[in-house]
DNA sequence: CTATGGCACGGATT
DNA sequence: AATCCGTGCCATAG
């Protein structure tokens, strides 16, 4: 009899609080964003106050304390991160702002983002404020296929700049995640593509010249005709069109976030980041910044005047009043909790993948969920659930999928890159097995071939067409 | 005979 | 419990 009123009054308690703090980790914090908006306009208990800036970052302050970044250039050198959640709410308003105006909030509230405000994300921390409004206006001037539908010159005027200043900003867009979005036309968006690519991996120098001079006849197919033109074989043609269908995307509007594979991927939506890291200052052994971004501004609370209401309830309320408060609280715990976890999590994570923040893939430690749940002392799901679905935005702009810091394989695929793109003839999977394995990777032969195909790498007999030709 | 992709199995991961 | 990933074996192409 106790035992069971125990567990009826304990129990709900706890497996409610557990439940929701399962289901409130494993959500971005634009759906966050919508649960508390729902629940804020069904729950009088909830109250959302409003919170101080810090005057000179406009970063939302924690509870008490000063600013975090700003409180912080006298230990610049520190080597520990500074975790903190941020509502980062200038962010929402890069979108289109035109002198001050503050963007409607509609724009900020569907989950995933269109691909202007995604691109503004990416390149926001390079652009110079007074470009914003060029960047904008090119990027609301995107066909659907990511293609710059107006001049540069009609830009330019209208804004009375300079030239060079738009094609400065296009510059930037164009090197933003889907690499080559804002080009004016196909062949443009293929050339910066090829350029990107280049920066990674060995390329036919043919194949600048394959689009810049034979871009009709590439979409024709005429292979033969293409061979001519360039002083090759019909089939060496076709080997370099093959290569640029399957490693570039005409239409980056088209192409799904991550990879530039192949453009059939229907998928056109973009991720708002979930969590932004930045560099405190620009040299080498700066602290990195890392904000867990809040969905909403402000403190979500439950109202102390609703608390004190309560004993004043109607008798035909009070259940109904009780309930409201209990589930505010509960609110607000989880989503303490939530933050909390992420934190930590991140905490940690920016320790361990550090190299990897700021050197790009190579550096990329090989951690599991397991290993990381185990040095938090949480559930291993609690890891997942916190990773899946969120998007990550490293110092260098680039959002990536939070559950990257989790690849196993992806500092070996680089180096599989790395060996690929120096070698003088084409190795085989074998020889390149053995290469890894010196540098201290054990992979099966029949491995390598998988991270191979992952790169995009053709095998060593196609790959010998593709070089340099005498 | 060598290089590579397909299939499938087992163990790790989620 | 379901899924992913590395790997071995075998068929096939060159």
């Amino acid at each position: 009899m106790l035992l069971q009123s125990q567990s009826h009054s304990l129990r709900p308690l706890t497996t409610a609080h557990l439940a929701q703090t399962m289901t409130l980790l494993g959500l971005t914090a634009l759906e966050l964003r919508q649960k508390v908006e729902a629940e804020l306009a069904a729950n009088p208990a909830l109250e959302l106050v409003n919170e101080h800036r810090c005057p000179t970052c406009h970063r939302r302050l924690p509870p008490s304390g000063p600013c975090p970044i700003c409180s912080q250039p006298k230990h610049p050198e520190s080597e520990q991160p500074i975790v903190f959640v941020s509502s980062r709410e200038d962010f929402r308003t890069y979108g289109i702002r035109s002198s001050g105006d503050e963007l409607p909030d509609e724009e900020w509230t569907a989950a995933t983002e269109d691909l202007p405000t995604y691109v503004l994300r990416q390149i926001s921390p390079e652009l110079e404020v007074q470009d914003r409004q060029l960047a904008a206006h090119i990027l609301t001037s995107l066909d659907e296929d990511g293609l710059l539908s107006v001049t540069v010159l009609e830009i330019a005027r209208y804004h009375h700049v300079p030239i060079s200043r738009v094609e400065n900003v296009l510059h930037l867009i164009q090197r933003a995640d889907p690499v080559g979005v804002g080009s004016p036309s196909t062949q443009e968006a293929l050339l910066v593509q090829l350029s990107v690519l280049s920066e990674t991996r060995a390329v036919n120098p043919v194949t600048e010249r394959a689009i810049r001079e034979g871009m009709d006849l590439l979409s024709r197919h005429a292979y033969p005709e293409l061979g001519r033109l360039l002083g090759i074989s019909s089939v060496k043609a076709q080997k370099i069109a093959q290569f640029i269908g399957e490693n570039l995307n005409p239409f980056p509007g088209r192409a799904h976030w991550g990879d530039i594979r192949h453009g059939t991927a229907a998928k056109t939506s973009y991720q708002n980041p979930d969590v932004v890291i930045s560099k405190l200052r620009e040299s080498t052994n700066t602290a990195l910044v890392v904000e867990i971004l809040s969905p909403f501004a402000g403190t979500l609370r439950v109202n102390p005047l609703f608390r004190k209401a309560l004993s004043e309830a109607p008798k035909d309320k009070t259940e109904e009043w009780q309930s409201d408060l209990d589930q505010a609280s509960l609110l607000v715990k989880c989503i303490q909790q939530r933050n909390n976890t992420l934190v930590r999590l991140m905490q940690r994570m920016v320790v361990i993948q550090r190299d990897f923040i700021l050197n790009g893939d190579a550096h990329l430690y090989p951690v599991t969920r397991a290993r990381l749940a185990e040095e938090l002392d949480v559930h291993e799901s609690t890891v997942s659930r916190a990773v899946s679905g969120k998007a990550l935005q490293l110092p260098n702009g680039r959002i990536v999928p939070l559950s990257k810091l989790f690849d196993r394989s992806l500092h070996i695929r680089t180096a599989l890159r790395q060996i690929v793109a120096q070698e003088s003839k084409p190795l085989s999977d074998t020889q390149i097995s053995k290469l890894l394995d010196k540098q201290g990777y054990s992979v099966a032969r029949r491995t390598v071939a998988k991270y191979r195909a992952m790169e995009g790498i053709l095998p060593a007999r196609f790959r010998h067409q593709n070089l340099v030709h005498q």
